[in-house]
RNA sequence: GCGCCCGUAGCUCAGUGGAUAGAGCAUCAGCCUUCUAAGCUGUUGGUCGCAGGUUCGAUUCCUGCUGGGCGCGCCA
């Protein structure tokens, strides 16, 4: 690929002309080959003379003229200048371009996927709600960053496996077995409340009715706790988990696999993991002081299994176990990464609520420490969705009755308009959901722009077809003389750039880049479309220049919107 | 009290150790006998929260302050 393909001549002309210099690779770290935002600048700039001068003892002015003579010794080159501060512009050959475009063409959905330098195993973990209950706009944000993170991964050449962790195995399955069982003996006309602690959501209403529909009334008349929290688990659960499977299928989203906490806790992970950190001097017995947050009237202190991230600079110890002996949330983490880390992935994503990462500091050192490596465990964290309906706010609130459910969003603005809103922020940044805004499809969507760009090209073909012009033959264009108009160009310079958008969104685990780099070259579509009329049968062959650049388009337009999940139409 | 995130145009948000800080919406003014006007062109709009520091250069990095959001047992 062309960028990929000049940005290693450029490295490689910098370090023979500074071979000399006594430069280390890390010096070279910084020097980089990105599109100026002017286009009148140039296609390419690179900042090695500014980054390079202090180091060699040179003006940046003068190093990039030192550069300069071997920097333009490039096929694709058609200028060089040095600007601003000591910027190394580069104009391109047109030809250069088209050849490109015509290439990502030919390669399809090829285009633009990398090859990862480091071939590690990679896992990204997403959505992973508790199965007590529906989806919600935030855990909608989740599932999208999550998706989008992993169809970038694999673009940037990882193997990338998708997983859901049901959490299945916690006291809050309880919760959820007395909940749906005070429902179920509504049914009957029992007036049984839900717990205080429970889940007051009508949905344990129709779980209730699946479970008399499936059993009658058989767990009316069971008072043994134990024996309803061991029967009625796995239906709770199941029952819980189809609802949310729902909604995921709705995104269209597949994983590879949904991962059972409770099975895990079958097999001796966790008693594994915790005698190899043990072994390495990371756990022990001890107590933890009282909560800082919050008084508690009759706090006793009782000593527990305790990872020790004070050894590495954390403010407390993690306890690993309850003072009942179950694993708590962080024991239960800790279990789940090695069992990851044991089937051999080596790269580690999780998306995650900020409201949830309390524990992920202490998480990410103890997975340092099985590891000994620094860069295995990527926790990637997303801020609120704020979700506003007639100007007011909607609290959202797994426990209040009163939750936005993800089905009613996606079924009021369509899948399409959700996964692309929620890619327009970035994973830190509170999203404000404007539901009014979002239901009346107004351009506050940008997604129909997007789109709308996709469906004009495809529209162009059939268009082509009517008036009865050939069919584009790729083979029979010779690009070294085709001419194209301004407007085209810069479509094609987009292009160009695809690779570096993949390489940074996957570096940076930001789809939302994915995104605004549609929306950079949706609107050089558009700008282009009304520049110039393409189609023209009186000049066959000009129609098939614009063709040419139309279908890379088309190509690169299509798969960027797959990397979202966003459908790209071929009208509209 | 502590920790994390945020503060950029009227609104919703991008962006960067460097060139004149951008987009969409909203405002105002134009463009359909021409492949889909869900589009294009132009216009208005900024003390990049405040104050220091680091340096050739800071909106970007560091510190303090300030405003807002979230979290703070061994819970879930």
């Amino acid at each position: 690929m062309l960028f990929i393909d000049f940005r290693q001549h450029v490295l490689a002309v910098v370090r023979q002309v500074l071979a000399d210099k006594g430069l280390t690779d890390a010096d070279y770290m910084n020097v980089a080959l990105e599109a100026p935002k002017e286009e009148s600048h140039g296609d390419l700039a690179t900042n090695a003379a500014m980054v390079l001068a202090k180091k060699v003892g040179m003006a940046p002015k003068a190093l990039a003229e030192m550069l300069l003579e071997g920097l333009k010794v490039h096929e694709a080159v058609e200028a060089v200048e040095i600007a601003g501060p000591g910027f190394i512009n580069f104009r391109l050959k047109t030809s250069a371009l088209i050849g490109q475009g015509v290439a990502a063409t030919a390669a399809g959905g090829a285009y633009g996927t990398l090859k990862a330098a480091d071939t590690r195993k990679a896992m990204v973990e997403y959505v992973s709600i508790n199965p007590t209950g529906p989806i919600h706009v935030g855990h909608g944000r989740n599932a999208v960053f999550g998706d989008a993170i992993a169809n970038v991964l694999e673009k940037a050449g990882f193997p990338v496996w998708r997983e859901y962790l049901v959490n299945d195995s916690g006291n809050q399955i309880n919760v959820l077995v007395r909940s749906l069982h005070a429902r179920y003996m509504q049914l009957f006309g029992h007036d049984v409340a839900v717990p205080d602690n429970g889940y007051p959501g009508e949905y344990l209403i129709e779980v209730a009715e699946k479970l008399k529909a499936r059993d009658g009334d058989k767990w009316v008349s069971e008072t043994d706790e134990q024996v309803l929290l061991r029967e009625l688990r796995s239906f709770a659960v199941e029952t819980c988990l189809d609802l949310i499977k729902q909604d995921i299928q709705t995104l269209g989203i597949e994983f590879d696999r949904y991962f059972s906490e409770f099975a895990m806790h079958q097999t001796d992970r966790m008693a594994e993991v915790v005698a190899i950190l043990r072994n390495k001097g990371l756990v022990n017995e001890g107590t933890l002081p009282p909560p800082k947050g919050k008084e508690i009237a009759d706090y006793k202190p009782v000593e527990l299994t305790l990872f020790k991230a004070t050894e590495f600079g954390l403010a407390e110890d993690q306890a690993i176990y309850n003072r009942a002996g179950m694993p708590t949330y962080f024991g239960q983490d800790i279990a789940y990464h090695y069992d990851k880390l044991q089937r051999g992935y080596e790269l580690l994503v999780t998306v995650i609520g900020i409201d949830q990462t309390g524990a992920f500091k202490p998480l990410a050192k103890a997975i340092e420490a099985l590891t000994g490596r620094g860069d295995v465990y990527h926790p990637v964290a997303y801020e609120m969705v704020k979700v506003m309906r007639n100007g007011e706010p909607v609290k959202l609130s797994k426990r209040a009755g009163n939750i936005v459910l993800l089905s009613d969003v996606l079924e009021e603005v369509g899948t399409d308009a959700f996964r692309f809103t929620m890619l327009t922020v970035k994973p830190t940044t509170t999203l404000v959901f404007d539901l009014a805004h979002a239901v009346a499809k107004t351009m506050d969507n940008p997604v129909f722009y997007v789109q709308y760009a996709h469906a004009r090209l495809c529209a162009v073909e059939r268009q082509r077809e009517e008036l009865g012009i050939p069919a584009l033959d790729a083979a029979k264009l010779d690009v070294a003389t085709m001419k194209i108009s301004a407007e085209a160009r810069s479509v094609l310079r987009e292009i160009m750039l695809y690779p570096a958008l993949i390489e940074q969104a996957a570096r940076s685990l930001e789809p939302h880049r994915l995104t605004f780099y549609a929306q950079s070259l949706a609107a050089a579509i558009h700008r282009w479309y009304a520049a110039e009329k393409w189609l023209d049968s009186a000049d066959v062959r000009a129609t098939h220049e614009r063709l040419a650049v139309a279908f890379a388009a088309r190509t690169v337009l299509a798969d960027v919107l797959k990397l979202c999940g966003v459908n790209a139409p071929t009208s509209m």
